[in-house]
DNA sequence: AAACCTATTCAAAGCGTTTTGAATTTCTCT
DNA sequence: AGAGAAATTCAAAACGCTTTGAATAGGTTT
């Protein structure tokens, strides 16, 4: 049903109409009743192509997934993290527009939505150390947030990021709190940010407590089940073996878990172990006690934040550079304990 | 940059200009050649959003997200599939449109997303057992594909779905055929369609294995590694306990793997385990030998066939209701043997 | 060279909205 | 009651594209 077929029916312009229906003011109580009235039954709902074409503005969030070739593999916080996004927007009446970039481009995808003008803003994920698209987006003027920082990056932009500093420091410190000092780390991979300053943070908390660190007890990689096995496994076969971890993920945990088990040893009486928990619905650490001793972040309140960040830009005025850093908490379940004495 | 900006750089009208980037034959090959170089250079591209307009068509297609109040968990496959979707979206020129039934309920997102014209069609997913969504698309005249099928829907639609059924029976009398006849079945929530199937193949193989069906070794709930480690752990405790398992997703069998090695049980020394395993990239079950003896299927592949299933029907000049049933493998894995004698 | 086709190109209308500027109605005040 | 102001309503233009039907250029034939 056109809005002409409608306004036809109430017997009014289709000016009166539209402007009963956007809530403008120069229209009359009651017309604006009746019209809405009409509407609910009759179903009609303006054109959404015509409305963003007139409105030159659209209503839709972009995302671009970058899985060239398919041998990238999925984010696995992708799904809660865009659900939250999801959420966000549409209380504001946005959709989630998503696109691959397959064997053109993460860049021509950027510009191609720019031209066609088919996003009112971009959120970009899983940033990379100086990562270049976030140049690229603010030359070619798009509005967007990044969920993650890029160290190296100079100019200004808008991002929600997890303090992933301190959250390592501070399960780091807890380690060595415990009396541990062979601390493994098992990272995500170090071309990400976020795996940076997780880095970092690890080594400032280690150095504080007089440890010194060791290469042999720091690994880097796909955050998958597979790694993290792989990863604690080879730290266990050390000389010198490590008796606590830091994984970067649950996934990852889990992985570590089955090292430590088909090691015989026992969590976590002989080996501790924290994760990093994205607060993910399927893979949820919230049994009491929780299985992981775990920093924890939801990933999905992430989504929410970083939308209405976005929001902000679009619907505003001018352009803003608005920046949100969530903490984690630290929250104690059956993975740690103090180091064994005996060994 | 307009078409008519564009077209006006070049000394051309809007209609040769649109007809030449549209590859229509009636325009000289030498001023198309002429029109592609400038396009290429001053970076033009048609606005989408009036292209979809004056073509009266989308190029997006619709997905809903169910997550109302957000006490529903996110898919875990939804990654994975999606992304398989959007890449055969992407081939032929369209984006995923994702949006969230919220407070609303998801049939007024269907009513919605028809009245806008948002859409060229619509995916719908985890159909529920007679699921009245089916009904209602078809109603409301959307092009739509299922993931899936639900039993008691008797029109005809298109889906895309794997042989659970055969999936099931044929893991079960992998089990059967290795001596085990206490197999517990770790399923997931009973409301979804494919857990039915699931358990019908399941039942069947018993009775072919003349095994008797005990409901205590029958579990439903979601695919989480929680709920797999319960139903796991509940089924080992029995008195006459389980000794081979069926999981769900791989993520139950996480679960479950963590029950037995709590029961101070061996894998697959004690006990036998088969994973349902959607070959999700971040969840690999791919080492050699696979962690896991699973039935395989790619749920990335189902998004690309549903895609296209859908386009054929967009693209299309009638309504076809085509149908792909996806096969699994059986894979053996590590965590699969012969029932242990003494006990 | 005129006449006819055919191959290209173009002007204008249309897609379904919103919005500007003008026209109408209603109300208020003298 | 009549003028003026205020509140409503409307017709028409605009958003950027595609496409119909008409016009022009180019090439062939007589």
């Amino acid at each position: 049903m056109n809005l002409k077929e409608f306004s036809n029916i109430l017997g009014l312009s289709p000016t009166t109409v539209s402007r009963a229906l956007s809530g403008y003011p120069e229209v009359s109580e009651k017309t604006r009743r009746k019209v809405n009235e009409a509407a609910r039954i009759h179903g009609y709902q303006p054109n959404l192509r015509a409305r963003a074409l007139a409105l030159g503005r659209s209503y839709s969030i972009g995302h671009v997934l970058s899985s060239s070739n398919g041998n990238e593999l999925v984010n696995p916080i992708f799904g809660d993290f865009i659900s939250g996004a999801a959420e966000a927007g549409a209380a504001r009446g946005y959709s989630i527009n998503l696109t691959i970039a397959g064997q053109s481009s993460e860049e021509s995808v950027f510009r191609q939505l720019k031209a066609q003008g088919s996003v009112a803003g971009i959120i970009l994920q899983s940033p990379r150390v100086h990562d270049q698209r976030i140049e690229l987006l603010k030359e070619l003027g798009l509005k967007f947030v990044v969920h993650g920082r890029s160290s190296g990056v100079s100019i200004p932009y808008s991002w929600v990021d997890v303090n992933n500093h301190r959250a390592f420091e501070h399960a780091t410190t807890f380690l060595a709190h415990m009396g541990h000092r062979r601390i493994g780390l098992i990272n995500g991979r170090q071309d990400f940010d976020f795996a940076h300053r997780r880095l970092n943070g690890y080594l400032q908390a280690l150095h504080a407590a007089g440890i010194e660190p060791h290469s042999e007890l720091q690994s880097s990689g796909d955050m998958t089940e597979a790694n993290g096995y792989a990863a604690a496994k080879a730290m266990l076969e050390l000389e010198n073996p490590a008796t606590a971890f830091l994984a970067a993920s649950v996934m990852s945990a889990i992985g570590a878990r089955r090292a430590i088990h088909d090691s015989d040893l026992e969590l976590p009486g002989d080996v501790s172990l924290i994760a990093y928990d994205d607060d993910l619905s399927y893979l949820s650490n919230r049994q009491s006690p929780p299985i992981f001793t775990a920093v924890r972040s939801s990933v999905r309140e992430a989504g929410e934040k970083a939308v209405n960040l976005l929001m902000s830009q679009v619907e505003g005025q001018q352009v803003r550079n608005d920046q949100v850093l969530l903490e984690t908490e630290l929250v104690v379940g059956m993975s740690t304990g103090p180091r064994k004495r005996v060994r």
